[in-house]
DNA sequence: GCCAACGTTGGC
DNA sequence: GCCAACGTTGGC
C-alpha cells in the first residue's frame, strides 16, 4: 500500500449524513433538527461512542461500472503486496466518518456483500489511519466525485492488512437467526448495524458484537 | 427548510 | 431481476 500500489478496493457507497466536515446535511441532524440545539452536545458523554471494532464490506464478485470491475475480495486483499490495500471509493458520509475514527491496530471483519453468499469472510487490521482518497479526483475512477476539489477533499480511506480467514464463513442468514433471535431474548447482536443500518458500507461494533461475531466460528452453523 | 421525486443499495 | 428501504437532490 503506501509505499507500493494501492489496490483497489470497491468500497460500498451509500448515502448519506455527515457530521464533519462540510455542514452537509446529515439526515440524522434533520429528524431531530427542532427539538433541542443544544442536545448535539451535553451530556458530554454519550456523543460519539467512540468504537473500536469494524465491519467493512466489499464485493466479491465481478461487477462492472464504467467498465471498470469492482469485484474485490478478501482473497484479492490477501493477494495484495504486504497483503495490504488501501479502502478506497467510500462516497458515503456517515461510512467515510467512522472511517476517520479508525485508529491503526483495530480490528474490522472483511464483509462479503452482493454476491452468492453474503458475510463474514475474515479478519483484517487497520494499518493506517485515515487519508486522502485519491480516486475522487481521478476522472477515470468509477468513484470520480466532480464536487471535490484537491483544496478540501472530500473523501477520506484507510489501509487495511489482511489478517486471516475466519475458521469458517460467517453467513448473513446465520446473523440474521442471531439477531432476531437476540432482539426478543436480548443478546449481543440485538442492535448490530448489519441489519439496524443495513445500507452502511463501513460499520462500527461494540466490542461484545465482535466477539460473539467471532466466537461462531468454532461453533456449528445455527 | 420542506418534501416529493429520484437513485442506490443489497438481500432475496 | 425485483423491490423495499433509505439517502440525496432540487424546486418551491
Amino acid at each position: 500500500m503506501p509505499p507500493n500500489k494501492k489496490a483497489k478496493v470497491r468500497k460500498e457507497t451509500t448515502s448519506s449524513d455527515d457530521s464533519s466536515d462540510e455542514g452537509k446535511a446529515s439526515a440524522f441532524n434533520k429528524k431531530k433538527k427542532a427539538a433541542t440545539p443544544a442536545r448535539k452536545r451535553e451530556k458530554g458523554s454519550s456523543d460519539s461512542p467512540t468504537y473500536s471494532h469494524w465491519l467493512m464490506k466489499s464485493e466479491p464478485e465481478s461487477r462492472f461500472q464504467n467498465g471498470i470491475d469492482l469485484k474485490f475480495g478478501i482473497e484479492d486483499l490477501k493477494a495484495q503486496p504486504e497483503q495490504t490495500a488501501c479502502w478506497d471509493g467510500v462516497r458515503n458520509y456517515q461510512a467515510r466518518n467512522f472511517m476517520r475514527q479508525m485508529k491503526v491496530g483495530q480490528r474490522a471483519f472483511f464483509y462479503h456483500s452482493n454476491c452468492k453468499e453474503p458475510g463474514v469472510a475474515g479478519l483484517m487490521k487497520i494499518v493506517k489511519e485515515a487519508y486522502v482518497d485519491h480516486t475522487q479526483f481521478d476522472r477515470k475512477d468509477p468513484h470520480y466525485d466532480a464536487a471535490s476539489n484537491p483544496g478540501s477533499p472530500k473523501w477520506s480511506m484507510v489501509d487495511v492488512q489482511y489478517q486471516r480467514m475466519t475458521r469458517r464463513f460467517l453467513p448473513l442468514s446465520e446473523l440474521k437467526r442471531y439477531h432476531l433471535q437476540h432482539r426478543d431474548s436480548g443478546g449481543p447482536l440485538k442492535n448490530l448495524a448489519l441489519f439496524t443500518k443495513p445500507r452502511l458500507s463501513v460499520q462500527p461494533l461494540t466490542a461484545e458484537e465482535f466477539d460473539f461475531i467471532l466466537s461462531l466460528e468454532d461453533k456449528k452453523p445455527l
